[in-house]
DNA sequence: TTAACATTTGAGCATTTGTTCAAATGTTAA
DNA sequence: TTAACATTTGAACAAATGCTCAAATGTTAA
């Protein structure tokens, strides 16, 4: 069916561009605050105690992940998780830390 | 209970950091073969195409994260998934990729 | 239109990361 | 002991990454 030396690894890679969405310590703080509420860029920075531009950044990479999306709302612009899912990977994650001994 | 501004994000950095672990495509690939069966560094060198040493860093670091284990046999060294917990979160990271349009 | 607030953008920089290469270390069988 | 095989190690290097800073862009209200 595939190759015998290759394999067909396609879907790896899109693994490991998934997790690597992950593998920031400011996304999962961004992604744990969203994971309360819907929330703009300004009042994430002050609970991330970070810059609007460092957020700003990171939001663009986690929506090209499709893992937050984002309206506008007045001056602001709200951003949210994009779906359960993140929700779930992220639990999956915390409990295989709890669960070690 | 927890800082008002700060927040309690001990844990978030060691998810952060346990997500990193699959961070990459090699390491992915990697485990991925160890899902099947217990392998030698040679042999996992040859099915991914790339050198002993390459591999043997990459196993290094899924070690160090307790995502791997392995035993010694004769010259070689097979390793083989640390806990099903590994398999777990590959598992919900394809779902993931799955159930997306 | 202006001023104030909110967010984004892009260049620059330091840090981290993954691979290569050569050499070292382990293990077994002759 | 030697030779052959198997794996690890560490330095070096290029590529990727995350943050800062300054400037630009959007939006609203005066």
């Amino acid at each position: 069916m595939s190759g015998k030396i290759e394999g067909n690894d396609e879907k790896l890679y899109d693994l490991a561009d998934l997790f690597r969405m992950f593998a920031d310590s400011t996304r999962v703080r961004i992604l744990n605050e969203l994971r309360k509420d819907e929330v703009g860029v300004t009042e994430l920075a002050n609970s991330l105690q970070m810059t609007t531009s460092a957020i700003s950044h990171q939001l663009r990479i986690l929506k090209s992940g499709r893992l937050v999306k984002s309206r506008r709302v007045g001056k602001g612009i709200l951003y949210s998780l994009a779906d359960d899912h993140v929700r779930t990977i992220l639990d999956m994650g915390m409990e295989h830390l709890d669960e070690k001994q």
